[in-house]
DNA sequence: CTTCATGCGTAGCTACGCTACTTGTCGAAC
DNA sequence: GTTCGACAAGTAGCGTAGCTACGCATGAAG
């Protein structure tokens, strides 16, 4: 999958995640890998300034952990983040709808009654 | 809805729109605002130069008419621009299903046997 | 001792949609 | 008769944000 085709949607992904639990960068990449199957492989270069991000906005806070001698900076969902991830799913929806009246098969090239 | 949320999706809903008929830039314009119940209302400056994107690929061809004493360059998909929509309709279906594993509801955490 | 997995991070690039603008015709309003 | 809005095309410059390609460090594996 064209992975640039994230683009605008990515921060609801990675609250997404974060939605089930915290979990640091690292874990966070993995967790999309695993959980769209393979087809999300994100380089760290697009995940942790997406975290810094949602961390500026309010929606993640990080806590430092020291794990066998690596650190580890540990992100999890806010009050903020919560309702932003709501939002972004009605958005999602939204945009799924409306996309799909183009793209998807059998949607109506002129709308009927 | 966020338009810029279209990343990556514009061309292949302009192709959409052109598969069902020879349009112009304007009307393109004004078929994305029909066909989608006002949500999308792209600017020029987004759709005119996305249009000579896909000219320069191959995928639509323009030809110039004069209406009205108003200059009209009308665009239509080539075979290129069919087999490129072919393409964007599965991506699309891809880009969904995966987005969607995140982001629809009910969509299950850990995925369940 | 070198390589690989884990783990964090940044600098710079690029793609692309958006804002704001220009040019021009035509019909309607004033 | 001039101005204003719909039609119709277009560009320059901006900002966002994901990607490439790095750098740094530890611990296990070979």
């Amino acid at each position: 999958m064209k992975a640039q085709a994230l683009h605008g949607h990515l921060d609801a992904l990675l609250l997404a995640v974060l939605e089930q639990g915290a979990l640091h960068g690292y874990a966070i990449i993995e967790a999309l890998r695993a959980r769209s199957e393979g087809t999300l492989d994100l380089p760290t270069g697009t995940i942790y300034p997406a975290l810094r991000r949602l961390e500026r906005a309010g929606h993640v806070a990080s806590t430092w952990s020291t794990v066998n001698g690596r650190e580890r900076r540990t992100y999890q969902l806010t009050d903020s983040g919560q309702r932003a991830l709501a939002g972004e799913r009605a958005g999602w929806q939204d945009f799924q709808l409306t996309v799909g009246r183009f793209l998807d098969p059998g949607s109506p090239p002129t709308t009927p009654a």
